[in-house]
DNA sequence: CTTTAATAGTTGCAATCGTAACTATCGATT
DNA sequence: AATCGATAGTTACGATTGCAACTATTAAAG
């Protein structure tokens, strides 16, 4: 269609942000609505709602993809609400591990069922086929992800 | 792994976002250094350069899934680098149709051999395999959109 | 040890963004 | 044809963002 050789949707970059945008609206406005919670805080209280251990704020923003003062600030509103607790590392002082209150675990399991049901109906649009394709597509930029992270790179 | 139902990494909006901000990020870096370009301009210029008829703003919104004012903005910023022109729809004087300049053209190709050379990169980092089922998934999604675009939603 | 480089996280500030309100225009209803 | 509702696009303004610079701390190099 393209008089050279480049189309554009096949270009992964575009094509990903239009989905994940088209997707994230709806979402968003969901426990925007119910929490007055930003994009940021909910990807922070996901991720430290989704692990089992303590986090850094590094490890939030590698792990979510999210600039460092991005989340500098989303953990701040997360600790005003009192959903998440800052400690000291012991034998490193520049780190502070990130956990979840009470509160905090909460409210993660109450948007956890939130986003399940958002789940299901992306489901529901995009077929069983479409879901098992992309979950394949996506675990193959996660590797590649995770290998970029050992090579660092600035984000 | 989490106590109840839910796991964040089987989420498709924490993954897509995940995936799109990565994707993103480095070559937004390239045509930012080269050019000065932001990513609504970017992106809207890709639209237009993909069309082979003239677009209206509106267009580009749902084509793009940006904002109609982050579009209107993108739209002057080409404008003044003269990379766009505006036309008056006769018929319906609220439209405009937008077009790219000889000028917007020529960057527009310039940009796309950059396009191009990021989407080997990444074709090499995630696999034919990983491409194949990344491009199943999106247009998967695609048709989603599509279909939802259809019966309206505010975005 | 002391100096230098690197890392974790925060903050000032300018740039960017999105909401809501606005202008202008069109189509439908009466 | 006057009114009302919808649509295209712009803009004012407060909120959010990211860059760069900063503090504090640790690791590495000499």
């Amino acid at each position: 269609m393209a008089v050279d050789g480049f189309e554009l949707n096949a270009f992964l970059p575009y094509r990903l942000n239009r989905a994940a945008e088209f997707v994230a609206v709806r979402f968003a406005a969901e426990y925007k609505a119910r929490y007055q919670l930003t994009r940021p805080e909910w990807r922070t209280l996901a991720a430290l709602g989704s692990s089992t251990h303590a986090m850094t704020a590094t490890d939030v923003g590698t792990h979510s993809a999210m600039h460092k003062t991005k989340v500098s600030r989303a953990v701040s509103g997360l600790e005003e609400r009192r959903w998440l607790k800052r400690s000291e590392d012991q034998d490193d002082r520049r780190l502070e591990h990130l956990e979840l209150t009470k509160a905090g675990r909460t409210a993660y399991r109450e948007l956890t069922n939130l986003a399940s049901a958002y789940q299901a109906q992306l489901h529901d649009l995009i077929g069983v086929g479409g879901m098992k394709a992309l979950s394949a597509g996506l675990e193959a930029i996660e590797r590649a992800i995770d290998k970029a992270e050992k090579r660092p790179s600035r984000t």
